[in-house]
DNA sequence: CAGAATCCAAGGTGATACTG
DNA sequence: CAGTATCACCTTGGATTCTG
């Protein structure tokens, strides 16, 4: 690896895109299916229709889903995971094995310094 | 992998203690060695005194690095990344290759996205 | 159904000044 | 040198209401 601080700005700039509260959680639902506007409000738990909405827009706009709307009434629109979308989830596992593995370390890590604060 | 929406959970984690501003880079700076308060001052562009110090107070606290005084006048403290913090970082590489490879293909598709909206 | 618009609270961030 | 304290801003996100 040639040069450390730009990997830095590399990893930098996707935590621009998906360190917000919800990207992830809306890419992970959309791993293995299509899902309409609906069933992604439901399948995320607690976001509100304006954080979804922003959510799917950017996401759209990065070119890591497509949104199609069926010109019928009522209005039927999908999301769907890019190629692009998909590597990235795929990259994301190894982030997800990570905190499986020390979750628990970091936790008692974490009740350890704070305890040992009040001394 | 048996449970998708418990992976998105522990990313979700993970993006809670990694996905500001500053901490990547912090952790990026000490990739290979330990250093002093004032020379992470310098090695992250652009953070300020306050911003560095709570990056590193969190990134202590989960136990990511160790924080070391030697009592001297001037003060004198050391950040040193754990074990805990290197794999962090090893598995961040593979979202650098990510946003390596991707990077304008994400870029492309932005402009291309933000130009359909002016037709 | 799938949103757009508006308002508002809370927290993250920066600039500055001060301290052991 | 390595912080802490204070203030002020700005973005993020939630609740609510309205529309084609």
């Amino acid at each position: 690896m040639p040069d450390d601080e730009e990997a830095c700005r590399e990893v930098r700039q996707i935590l621009g895109l998906i360190g917000d509260k919800w990207t992830v959680l809306v890419i992970g639902c959309l791993r293995d299916r299509t899902l309409r506007f609906g069933e992604l409000h439901r399948a995320v738990d607690g976001i509100s229709q304006r954080m979804l909405t922003r959510t799917l827009r950017q996401l759209e706009r990065d070119g890591l889903l497509t949104r199609t709307v069926h010109p019928s009434v009522p209005p039927r629109v999908e999301y769907t995971l890019t190629e692009l979308g998909a590597t990235l989830l795929d990259s994301l596992t190894y982030l997800a094995d990570w905190a499986a593995t020390h979750r628990r370390q970091i936790a008692a890590h974490r009740r350890h310094y704070d305890a040992s604060l009040l001394e």
